[in-house]
DNA sequence: CATACTGCACTAGCTATCTAATGCAGAAAG
DNA sequence: CTTTCTGCATTAGATAGCTAGTGCAGTATG
């Protein structure tokens, strides 16, 4: 399932990745509550990271609600999970719009020029919609 | 002139916030080719961060050539660092949108959606454009 | 029971970043 | 020349994050 989403170069910690990667899953309904999510080692393995690591974005999931963990058994998605993942995507995605607007904005681009920019990514990202797996 | 755009809580680093903060500056034409930023000290004070973290920034704009150094006298923008700057910045709006089209398309928000969400951005940040100086 | 999975705890080492403090060298102004 | 700005170099300590390795406890399966 996982696509090498985690970049290692960027700035936001591999864990906070893994946490809005399975995030964005679960959303959309590729894990459904009650449902595991893949172990420790394994999604470590698959990820290429440490699993240590994905221990971590597991503890941060727990402590938001997002899952229960089960010691022994695995890690399921909570029953309110899905609705609280879909609620936190949208969240995201809208304060990310607003930063990458205030940043156009701080350097003169014309609401006009936000625009075309944002419909540029949109033809690009958009049209490509086919799974690669 | 900053205005405390810098967030020590953020998973990027100051001294790169504060590259991207000046490009901004320079793209919008506050700083125009030939005049002087603000020095190491100054800017530090102002942003409340060490002069160590600042001249790291100055260092990157350096290499990345939208400033020339002179020791002693201080650090300027240089000829073509204003177009270069907004070419930058244009190129990092879009990326942004592209990497958010993406998080949501991942979370399977509809295109409907994710337009209306930008819109909605949009119209907050949009008309808040009085600078409080 | 034994085996093989789970989550989880703990130690250790490494790197990047930020801070702090000190000081040197170049330039401008008196 | 002296003062006071500049940029810049250097050392040291703190913290966050990632990796590596080891091992323990809980659970399921046979």
């Amino acid at each position: 399932m996982a696509r090498q989403r985690i970049e290692p170069e960027s700035h936001v910690p591999i864990y906070l990745q893994i946490v809005e990667y399975l995030r964005s899953a679960i959303a959309a309904g590729v894990f459904r509550p009650g449902e595991a999510l893949p172990s420790l080692r394994a999604l470590a393995i698959e990820l290429k990271v440490n699993p240590n690591t994905v221990q971590r974005a597991y503890d941060e999931m727990d402590r938001q609600g997002i899952v229960r963990s089960r010691r022994g058994v695995g890690i399921f998605v909570a029953e309110r999970g899905a609705r609280w993942a879909r609620g936190r995507a949208e969240e995201s995605v809208h304060a990310a719009f607003a930063h990458t607007i205030g940043m156009a904005k701080s350097a003169n681009l014309s609401t006009q020029r936000i625009q075309d920019l944002f419909d540029e990514a949109m033809n690009q990202i958009g049209p490509i919609m086919e799974q690669r797996s």
